[in-house]
DNA sequence: TTGGAAAGTCAACAAGGCTGACATAAAGTC
DNA sequence: GACTTTATGTCAGCCTTGTTGACTTTCCAA
């Protein structure tokens, strides 16, 4: 009672057909999310894993391999075949860790940054658009669903990125 | 303070920071969004994929194949070999059609109800408490970021089903 | 000094995308 | 009636990206 306050009206949006909606619009939407991305990607021979990679290794500079592991949520030779691949076409550099040398430190190289910027360019590009078309307010209601939705775990590594600038 | 308008005018949620997190926002949610039918995938054998041809063909009952085609995205190939199975199986029904011949109508048989009753039961669970833990009005941004991102296709398509309910 | 953690690698396999080629039946057209 | 187009199905082969399992090297720490 407490929870849908208007009177008894509404949980309208608690239907089975809104959630059912609720769905396939998870379903459209990340198609659309991925669909720029993709675009580029194809054109430098990679995939969707190295686009994520990329992306992490961008946000978290020098990230071990094992953070990176647990972050994008694969198997270290999932993710090793990317990383080398990256790595052997110089996108990524991977340095020995000072402290513990058993670590290798991810950063992206020059080139690297120049793909992870053309890539980024594009899916901000479309994430802008349509938080311009539909402004500050749902926005926000669209960011605190989607975080309701992590598993409690990726929630908080969600929200460790980048909270230290 | 008032959350989107602070002093002159705030396009704050369109930095680039916030672009990203959005970005990020979505790959977790959707790893979050998929976990749940996944898991009982696995114990029937079957992806994402006959998930995905269940759910639609659930949606729109006698659904020609080349309509499913065109919501899914993919090629005939692919969709044929999810398809396969699901009727090998028992859980998808093939009728020829009565005005076309040629076109085959895709019908759910019981048991394929009841496994997308279950992958169904689990989706809406999550997506009924993040919906819960953020309110109505959470929601409704939520869905006005979703479409508006989008592919303008895609949106046509996402309108059309059930809204003749 | 020894156990265990971090990383890398090899091999094999599966799902689910893709392309290309080809077959069949039914509709539609001239 | 002959021809073309459409809807569907199927075979074969390829790619990416996920998996498991086994094994090695390095090196920190107790």
């Amino acid at each position: 009672m407490i929870e849908g306050r208007q009177g008894g009206e509404s949980l309208l949006f608690l239907t089975d057909e809104q959630l059912r909606k609720g769905i396939e619009a998870m379903f459209f939407a990340y198609r659309g999310f991925t669909a720029d991305p993709d675009r580029i990607l194809e054109n430098h021979a990679y995939g969707r894993a190295h686009h994520r990679a990329i992306h992490f290794i961008n946000r978290t500079p020098g990230t071990t391999v094992n953070n990176l592991l647990s972050i994008l949520g694969v198997t270290k030779q999932s993710l090793n075949r990317v990383l080398r691949a990256l790595i052997d076409d110089g996108l990524v550099e991977s340095r020995v860790g000072v402290r513990d040398k058993r670590e290798r430190h991810l950063f992206l190289t020059d080139t690297g940054q120049t793909l992870e910027r053309a890539l980024s360019d594009a899916q901000c590009a479309r994430m802008r658009s349509a938080y311009r078309a539909v402004g500050p307010d749902a926005v926000v209601g669209f960011r605190q669903v989607l975080e309701a939705m992590m598993d409690p775990e990726a929630r908080t590594q969600f929200k460790k990125i980048k909270e230290e600038t």
